[in-house]
DNA sequence: TGTGGATTTGCAACAGAGTTGCATTTACTA
DNA sequence: TAGTAAATGCAACTCTGTTGCAAATCCACA
């Protein structure tokens, strides 16, 4: 299990292969779409919007309004997920390694930062009420990170 | 499994009900706490903010700054758990059956209607990173709901 | 039963996250 | 390279929830 592993590669190429990925669904590549989405590959953990404007606010001018909109758009094609939790602040995180597959996440209490668990496995079959069908499961553990406990 | 299974005492038990709970724990009786905590106690779903208004709109007027810090006070008192899911509003269920007995939830990707599933055994232990603490287990199953299907 | 004082309530104003409309700019196709 | 659909920037907005403060209410105690 790893957390918040930075990439060992510079951001330059992880643009590149943000690029790369955009193009590569015949999507438009455009420089909102390729920051915030190498910024989120750099990134393991799950990031509010504010902390992506505030990381790119150095190397590209960005408006908040395209920041959400490259979100969603990033979130609709399946780059990335996001997630919210008791703060309801939605949270983004890069697909990267595992597309569609689930995972658990864990939140602290204390200072409400959200990491994700990889390694779980969504082997658990619920019964559910006549009619009712599951598409995901979703799983949230809650507690204290380390530099809270 | 039961869902949504409205109780058959009528209103005013539940509301003599409420104000019992409340006096038992010697905190203050107001209208407002009796009124709410009896509507969620008739209510098994998961409700917003805005649906409780809606619905107590007739027995009893009530502003709506009140009814948030009701709704805080209940929840900081135990009487009710709070939850958000992906529209990020906050939705409320009294803790009777069950205080502090963790349970699943339902959430429909379409109407995003939320149910509790109370046969559910947080019974997973989960590897976490060194020097974290678990303290809860939030499990979500996503999916479409019976009448969404 | 009446009263003092801490709690709760109502109102107005505010805060933060996210959305919408629209004119301008940009990426890509032909 | 020009035309066009898509993306961007800006301003104004919505929606959920919060804060400050004066007025009303609850309840312990006389």
């Amino acid at each position: 299990m790893q957390l918040c592993c930075k990439s060992t590669n510079p951001l330059v190429n992880l643009q590149k292969k943000a690029e790369e990925m955009i193009r590569y669904r015949g999507e438009r590549i455009t420089p909102g779409r390729i920051h915030t989405l190498a910024m989120l590959l750099s990134e393991r953990r799950a990031v509010t919007h504010h902390e992506i404007e505030e990381r790119l606010k150095g190397e590209h001018r960005f408006d908040r309004v395209t920041l959400y909109r490259v979100l969603e758009w990033l979130n609709e094609k399946g780059f990335v997920h996001r997630l919210v939790n008791a703060d309801r602040v939605w949270r983004f995180r890069a697909n990267i390694h595992e597309y569609s597959q689930p995972h658990a996440h864990f939140e602290c209490l204390r200072c409400t930062k959200v990491v994700c668990l990889d390694d779980f496995e969504a082997a658990h079959d619920f019964e559910l009420p006549a009619g009712y069908r599951s598409r995901e499961i979703e799983l949230t553990v809650k507690g204290l990170c380390a530099e809270c406990t």
